[in-house]
DNA sequence: GACTCCATACCGACCGGTCGGTATGATACG
DNA sequence: CGTATCATACCGACCGGTCGGTATGGAGTC
């Protein structure tokens, strides 16, 4: 425990255990004294940290998901002028280490199981998850920008269109991975994919 | 209630509650007791016809979700020559009458939903709901090659893997749309998915 | 240095309420 | 009578959340 996250306050390791225990089980049937024996610690001193459920919650997505989700799926594309490739290698790089990239197999992706299960629920939720939703389209969409410019992304199609449908399209294969728990269909959905960004070469 | 469902069983009664239910507020925060209330039973009745939630909830997926599904999305793409244009005005119906199509544009895909809740904690669930999948995506291939032989969609594209990139990219785009509430994703992301489709033709 | 004062961090028993599920009985129908 | 179809009453478990209390340590005062 201390060897993997070495001088952990406890509000970080509440935030922590809290992450894992709402990606397992979803927000709502995620318990409390789950994390609080997972944590070790005890309801006072979760509580003493924490407003309540939903404040952690909001916690888990502001502190733990969104500078995750940001160092992959931003930073990497900043400043690309062959937004394409760097998009494949994104796209190889989550396929053969899922984990690594906060997405397994059978667990899907975190900022999707919550949105999926949260957003109609709770404004909240919704507000915190749309704005990581949309940082991640207008990165793609500066992306093919950028590679329109420089010549390496065709001419006639819409930043913004193929952003959109690109985050969608995503967050669909590793849905229906999950679901189908085969690597297979992630090579079939995925190899479709990378034909599809193939195509937006100039 | 007797007039918009006419000589309604009690047990579809419960069944068709049941999954409006489970489709607001998921099934492990959906509540028998809230069920219950709302067909004006009592527990006695639904304890009668289903042994509990998890049957209730294998029950919804095997009668309702899944007949819905199939008139939908599999019959109407059966023995179609020119699956490009069959699909693309399949999406266009499902992007002018969500409701209509069992998709609301804030509560999403009822099959999406419960797959990302409850596949990776409940085996029954995943194993009924990736038969769902696995047939749409069947429907697809099937429709694809239809397409190829008939000389309406191009021969180098791979049938399953098109499809199962459709199913994803489907189920992704009322994911996110779902999140963001806001029809315009949807118009965006869904152009970029027509045009996908119009490039797959001969 | 010694003492007061007080905020922070944390403990653990306990609360009301809801959960899924059960046992038993009434009613109606063959 | 027997069986199917419900209603009523109730159970123990678990839920998120509260509350009184304690240990620690830093700041201020003399």
């Amino acid at each position: 425990m201390k060897a993997t996250h070495p001088a952990e306050t406890t509000r970080q390791r509440i935030l922590r255990t809290a992450f894992e225990e709402f990606y397992r089980y979803g927000f709502q049937a995620g318990s409390l004294n789950r994390i609080v024996e997972e944590t070790g610690l005890t309801k006072g001193a979760l509580f003493h940290h924490f407003a309540g459920k939903q404040e952690l919650g909001y916690a888990v997505v502001d502190e733990v998901i969104w500078p995750r989700f940001q160092s992959i799926w931003v930073e990497p594309l900043e400043q690309s002028a062959d937004p394409i490739k760097d998009l494949q290698r994104l796209l190889r790089r989550m396929a053969d280490d899922g984990p690594g990239f906060g997405v397994s197999l059978t667990h899907g992706c975190p900022l999707n199981n919550l949105a999926q299960e949260m957003s109609p629920l709770d404004e909240g939720f919704r507000r915190r998850l749309e704005g990581i939703y949309a940082a991640w389209r207008l990165a793609f969409k500066n992306a093919l920008a950028n590679g329109i410019k420089a010549g390496t992304v065709r001419k006639d199609i819409s930043p913004a269109k193929v952003a959109a449908f690109l985050v969608a399209a995503i967050e669909g294969i590793i849905g229906t991975v999950k679901n189908a728990q085969d690597p297979r269909l992630l090579r079939e959905a995925g190899d479709a994919l990378l034909d599809y960004l193939e195509r937006l070469r100039a």
